[in-house]
RNA sequence: GGUCCUUUAGUGGAACUGGUCAACACGUCUCCCUCUCAAGGAGAAGAAUAGGAGUUCGAGUCUCCUAAGGAUCACCA
C-alpha cells in the first residue's frame, strides 16, 4: 500500500487535490427528481456527421422533456486526427439545425459550471483520478511499446487466445514498484493502465434503455487510461467527465455497445454510480445489396451540409430523423400536422433496434409537403436565406424584384391543393428561370422548341397572334379559359379531350394542344405551372413580346 | 476468428402481457380530375413475419438450432 501512494507520488508529484476536492468542487446538479442530464461529445475530426445529429436530436429530446439538461463537450484528446476548426464547425451546424445547448462547449466559448468542456483542459482532472487509482493499485504504468504489443498481438492470434493486455499477459502488470519508479525515473516513456479484477469467463447483465437487459462478459482487459502524451483514453475520459458533469443517461452510437463492460469496471473501481446508457442503432446505407454504416468517406449524405447545401429545409431533416428514432412518430404528426416537435414524447422503446436505411425518397416526400405548406412570403424568405450562401446569382435576381419573385412562388398557393413543386430550394431556379431574362431566351434558343408537328406552323403562328389579340387579364380564370376555348373551337379544336376522343374526325386537336403552344412559346416547354398566373404576373407587354418571340422562332 | 447486437413487403416500420384476412407511411402500378406537370381523389400489386424444430387448442410474438447482416476486438473516439 505505501508503495503505491510512492509510485503514484513519482508520476504525479504536483497533483495535491483529491477526489473528495473535486466532488466539492462539481457538486449534484439541483434538478427536479426525474430530470435527465444528456450529452452530445464529438471529436473535433470533421464535418457534423448525419448520425450525430441524429444522437444530438435524442439526447436533446430527452433533456428537455424531462425538464433536465443537455450539453456539449469537446473530445478533443486525440491530437493526430484534431481537424482545425472543426468544433466550432460543429456548434455552429447544431445552431443551425437548432439544437445548440446552453451548457457546455459552445465553439468560441463555453457555459458553465461544471467545465471546462473540452477534455484538453481537463489534464488536471484526470489526473487527480488516476492519482486516486494508482495508490490503489488499480492502476498502473506500462513500459511496453507499440512493437512489443504488436509482437503479442500476433502472438495470441497465432495461438487463438483472445487478444490483448490482460491477466498473464499484461507483463507490466507485475512490475514491482521500485522497478517501475526505477524505469520512469530513467525516463522510459510509459502509459498508465487501469487494472481489471474481471474475469472474462464471467457474465454480468447490464441494462440498455433501448435493447433491454443483455448479457455481457466482464472485462478483463487492462486498458490504457493515460497516454503517453499525458491525455486519457475516452473510456477514462467518460468515466470522469460523466462523472463531475453528472450526466445521467450516456446516448451514443451502438458502436460503443462492446466497451460496456470496461466502462462498468471503471465506474465501480471508483465507487461511483454509472449513467444509464441508450446505445442507439446505427444509420445504415444499402450497398450493392449489402448494409452498411453510412460512411463518411463514401456517402456524401453522411455529412449533414450535404442537406443544407442541396436545399432541404432543416426542419425536414429533423422531421425525418424523427421518424426514425420512434416509430410512432409519423403517426404522431399526421394527427398533430402543425405541432412543434417539441410537442412530442420520444421514448427510448419505441426507437428500433436495428439501424434504420437512410432513405432518401422518404425525406424529399416529407421535404415536399413541407415546402408546399409555406406561404409565399415564408418561401420568399427561405429561398434567400439559402441562395444567398449557396446561389449567388439567383440571389441577386431575387432581390432586383423581391415582388415579383413572390408572385411566382405564389402561384396557385391559395387553392384548395396548393402546388408541391419543390423538393429542395436548389431545383427552384431551373423550374422558374424562364420567368427571368436572360434564361428564357436562351430556352428558347437552345433547343429546338417541342412545337406539335402535326400542326402547320402558319396555324400556330396565327393562333398565337390571335391569342395576344384578344387577351384580357383583367378575366378571372375561368373567363379566361372559355375564352381560350373559343379561339380554340375557332380553328378546328375541340373544347375538351372528351369530346376530341368522341369525334376524332371532326376536329384537329383540343384545346390542350392551343394551351401547349401558349405554354411554350412563354416557357420554352410543354410543363409548367398554370398558364393563367403565368399570364397575370408577366403582363401584357412582356406577353406580347414573348409571343412575338417566339413566332420569329418559328420561322 | 472470438464476443455481442439485429432479422416483419423495395424502404421505414405497427401488431399491448401469444387469439379473426399481418396496420400505417414512402415508393411502384392503374384509373379519375385536369390546358401540361406537380398536387388531389379512388384503387391495385407487393410478406407463407430469414430458415428449421419444439411448446401450445392456437406463435411474428415463448424455447432451441442454423443462416444472413451489422458492430467490436488500438497509446481513435
Amino acid at each position: 500500500m505505501e508503495d503505491y501512494i510512492k509510485l503514484a507520488n513519482v508520476i504525479f508529484p504536483n497533483i495535491t487535490k483529491t477526489i473528495d476536492d473535486l466532488e466539492k468542487e462539481y457538486p449534484s446538479r439541483n434538478l427536479p427528481a426525474n430530470a435527465e442530464v444528456t450529452r452530445f461529445a464529438p471529436s473535433p475530426t470533421g464535418f457534423l456527421h448525419t448520425g450525430s445529429l441524429f444522437t444530438v436530436l435524442v439526447a436533446k429530446k430527452v433533456a428537455d422533456q424531462s425538464k433536465g439538461v443537455f450539453y456539449t463537450r469537446l473530445e478533443d484528446t486525440d491530437t493526430k486526427r484534431e481537424v482545425e476548426g472543426s468544433g466550432e464547425e460543429l456548434l455552429e451546424q447544431l445552431k443551425i439545425f437548432n439544437v445548440a445547448p446552453n451548457e457546455g462547449y459552445l465553439g468560441n466559448h463555453e457555459e458553465g459550471i461544471y467545465g471546462p468542456y473540452k477534455q484538453s483542459l481537463r489534464a488536471d482532472i484526470y489526473k487527480v483520478v488516476i492519482k486516486d487509482l494508482l495508490m490503489r493499485g488499480r492502476a498502473y504504468p506500462c513500459f511496453c511499446s507499440q512493437d512489443e504489443l504488436k509482437a503479442l498481438r500476433e502472438e495470441q492470434e497465432k495461438n487463438k487466445v483472445i487478444p490483448g493486455y490482460y491477466g498473464k499477459y499484461a507483463k507490466c502488470r507485475n512490475l514491482t514498484v521500485d522497478e517501475a519508479i526505477k524505469r520512469i525515473e530513467n525516463g522510459d516513456p510509459y502509459v498508465i493502465r487501469f487494472k481489471s479484477l474481471g474475469d472474462h469467463e464471467n457474465k454480468i447483465e447490464v441494462h440498455d434503455e433501448i435493447r433491454g437487459d443483455l448479457s455481457l462478459s466482464q472485462n478483463d482487459q487492462d486498458i490504457v487510461i493515460y497516454k503517453s502524451d499525458g491525455l486519457p483514453t475516452y473510456h477514462f475520459a467518460h468515466l470522469v467527465d460523466d462523472h463531475f458533469m453528472h450526466t445521467t443517461i450516456v446516448t451514443r452510437g451502438e458502436e460503443w455497445l462492446p466497451s460496456l463492460p470496461i466502462h462498468l469496471e471503471l465506474f465501480e473501481s471508483m465507487n461511483w454510480k454509472a449513467p444509464k446508457y441508450a446505445h442507439l442503432p446505427v444509420i445504415m446505407k444499402l450497398d450493392n445489396g449489402n448494409k452498411r454504416k453510412l460512411s463518411k468517406r463514401k456517402d456524401s449524405e453522411a455529412a449533414i451540409s450535404y442537406f443544407l447545401e442541396d436545399g432541404y429545409p432543416v426542419s425536414a431533416v429533423k422531421e425525418y430523423l424523427y421518424t426514425i428514432a420512434n416509430s410512432n412518430y409519423e403517426e404522431w404528426r399526421m394527427e398533430h400536422p402543425d405541432a412543434s416537435y417539441d410537442e412530442f414524447t420520444f421514448s427510448f422503446d419505441k426507437m428500433s433496434l436495428d439501424g434504420a436505411l437512410f432513405d432518401l425518397e422518404k425525406l424529399r416526400n416529407i421535404s415536399k409537403e413541407l415546402i408546399g405548406k409555406y406561404s409565399k412570403d415564408e418561401m420568399t424568405e427561405e429561398m434567400k436565406k439559402y441562395t444567398k450562401v449557396y446561389d449567388r446569382n439567383f440571389y441577386e435576381l431575387i432581390l432586383k424584384d423581391e415582388e415579383y419573385f413572390t408572385k411566382i412562388m405564389d402561384i396557385e398557393k391559395d387553392k384548395p391543393n396548393p402546388r408541391k413543386d419543390y423538393v429542395t430550394y436548389s431545383e427552384v431556379f431551373s423550374k422558374i428561370k424562364f420567368m427571368y431574362e436572360p434564361y428564357y431566351t436562351e430556352l428558347m434558343t437552345s433547343s429546338p422548341l417541342p412545337f406539335n408537328p402535326n400542326f402547320d406552323k402558319e396555324l400556330i403562328k396565327k393562333i398565337l397572334l390571335e391569342f395576344v389579340d384578344t387577351l384580357d387579364l383583367n378575366n378571372d380564370e375561368q373567363t379566361w379559359f372559355s375564352s381560350l376555348k373559343t379561339l380554340a373551337n375557332k380553328y378546328g379544336f375541340a373544347n375538351n379531350m372528351k369530346e376530341f376522343k368522341k369525334n376524332p374526325t371532326s376536329y384537329i386537336g383540343q384545346v390542350g394542344d392551343v394551351a401547349e403552344m401558349v405554354r411554350i412559346s412563354l416557357t420554352s416547354s410543354k410543363q409548367s405551372p398554370n398558364i393563367y398566373y403565368i399570364l397575370k404576373i408577366l403582363g401584357i407587354n412582356e406577353i406580347r413580346r414573348r409571343i412575338n418571340f417566339a413566332i420569329s422562332l418559328l420561322n
